[in-house]
DNA sequence: TTGTATGCGTTATCAC
DNA sequence: GTGATAACGCATACAA
């Protein structure tokens, strides 16, 4: 006996079409709407369901026999709430939502690294498809998994190699443009500060460029190099103000041989280096010019206006939808690269006198 | 001919049983481990799988047979990028992601009216259990179909009534405390700045305390009015600064019968409040006191202290997991009504001399 | 337009 | 410790 031990068997379709005098299939045609029903009969099996109280099709049944779930996995590579604290990803995610929504999918937030195997994840969740990201080496294994599931799945901004659709940016041309503003503005010592530059998030400065394994960071990193290549950086443990002003600090701390500029990986962080300026007695622009990146709308940043580089986020969001969308029609996707946009704003001058 | 036209059916757990030489039975017990299995047939299962590129058993018949799909739904009445904009929510989706986490579940996103009819949404998503999160009245349609399809569903700050466990706060009480705070300190002319008053998200003065119909809002301000009765009260259209700023400036327009004292109905408002004061001219806490609500980390506000209500905003979205947990397992949950916890800041004193 | 038959891939139950 | 059996609830191909 599997039926729900106490209590009445919640309704079926079956009992819906025999209480209505119908087939079965008929009545699940009712539900569909997949093909043509008469009105007569059509009311008939509404009616029989009200009464059962039957309140459509178990989606769990329905999507095993459809093969689908209308759920679309988005793996991230942290703790959900720190996810969400990330402008970007939560417009990606809205973006995301916008186009799966159509689909009739929906989101199932799934993290890459469970913390007991308790967790769902991605090998126990009925996905249909699955949207990777960020692209710390950790992914690496979640897109594993994915593929041997033989499920369609998107990486946004991370590198998932040959197969794998992958919605990203120009990250390192981009970074080129805010460097030779700078440059432009007769800027010669630079600082940058950099987004987590591997998975375990450390603070500090970056002495060896091969530590770097996260993407996103190494492409910006790389852009801002080309055009200065003897600058120096500082990796930040997250996208927060407060990194940023940490980093601030360290850069800061010893004004004699101070930067004269800034290149911040994202308006966070140079939120936070503005305010560590600030501290330390510093104009923005006069004295040093910060750069960020993104283009998100910060906070209690007024009166300043980043100079920075604006990202289609909620673009990057639904073109992973699309994406998905796509494969789930059997067509492959392409990969996509986003183009940002250089954007001048009031945290950004000529360099000051030798100091 | 149900099965894939094209290509290879993907193989299943009798295909992983016949070449292993088993049973479907001992083959799936080896992937659930709910029977204990001699290693070698262990073995051999594992083996035939791997050969076969068997990488566990679909969801979506387990979940079918099982009658659980291991997916928590959550309902927001906004757009999700919106959602995440306020630290709250943010907070609270980490204590239900924990909560549920150990149950094996995961969350669905969900919006509680789909834009287009198309959507998945409640009708058709596969829900162990549903938390719907704000509580205007377009909730109750959410609701409504929750309840239809016999899910166990929660209700987190807002009024689902009777019979739906609500995980909520002593909003009313707690604003009091802010509001008896300011009148111990000397406060008479008060102005209170409102999270949206209506589903239609409207900005302006509340002439009228009944077209309050979202339930938070309603009881802070009831909380408010319960020390000052005739205080004015404006509606903010969100919970941002922005708003809080453009609150702020309305009620600092006219600098010569401004109040003394600004209750916001939330921290960002109380910061953007804050900014408009400072734009007035205004000193705070010497020409006018700010009290927030939420007791979250205001980037950006430094070196303010907001004097605010703590609300532990990740223990109730915990509490709302283990209210599920329990209804899952068929024992029925208790609404729970946490306790806030004034905190005194930098952002409120004794009131000026008559102005 | 409606009905019939079948299987989607698992797992709970029980007997061995 | 292992195997046979029977659902789980539905949607589709096809015939009527």
């Amino acid at each position: 006996m599997s039926r729900q031990d106490t209590g009445i068997r919640r309704a079926t379709i079956s009992d819906v079409a025999r209480e209505a005098g119908v087939s079965p299939s008929t009545a699940s045609v009712v539900f569909s709407g997949k093909t043509p029903v008469s009105e007569a009969t059509r009311r008939r099996v509404l009616d029989a369901a009200s009464a059962l109280g039957y309140t459509g099709p178990d989606p769990r049944a329905a999507s095993l026999r459809r093969g689908r779930s209308g759920i679309v996995g988005v793996v991230f590579e942290e703790h959900l709430g720190t996810a969400f604290l990330d402008p970007v990803k939560t417009l990606m995610m809205d973006g995301l939502a916008d186009a799966v929504t159509p689909l009739g999918a929906g989101l199932l937030l799934l993290r890459d690294h469970e913390p007991t195997g308790s967790g769902p994840s991605l090998t126990t969740a009925p996905l249909d498809a699955a949207v990777l990201i960020g692209c710390s080496g950790l992914l690496r294994e979640s897109l594993q998994t994915v593929k041997a599931r033989g499920i369609p799945v998107v990486v946004i901004e991370g590198d998932a190699g040959d197969d794998v659709p992958r919605i990203g940016l120009d990250n390192r041309e981009a970074q080129r443009q805010a460097a030779s503003h700078l440059r432009a503005l007769g800027h010669r010592e630079v600082a940058i500060v950099t987004l987590p530059a591997r998975a375990d998030w450390q603070r500090g400065w970056l002495h060896d460029d091969a530590a770097v394994t996260v993407d996103v960071t190494r492409e910006r990193l790389a852009g801002a190099l080309d055009v200065f290549p003897d600058a120096t950086a500082y990796a930040a443990a997250g996208s927060f103000i407060d990194e940023g002003f940490a980093a601030g600090r360290e850069i800061f701390a010893d004004l004699e041989r101070r930067p004269t500029g800034v290149i911040a990986q994202s308006d966070l962080l140079a939120a936070g280096v503005i305010r560590a300026a600030e501290e330390a007695g510093l104009r923005v622009p006069e004295d040093v010019s910060v750069t960020g990146f993104d283009g998100i709308v910060v906070d209690g940043l007024a009166p300043y206006e980043l100079t920075t580089l604006v990202q289609p986020a909620t673009d990057k969001g639904r073109a992973a939808g699309a994406a998905v969308a796509a494969m789930l029609e059997g067509t492959p996707a392409a990969s996509i690269r986003f183009t940002c946009t250089f954007r001048e704003g009031n945290t950004t001058g000529p360099a000051p006198a030798l100091v």
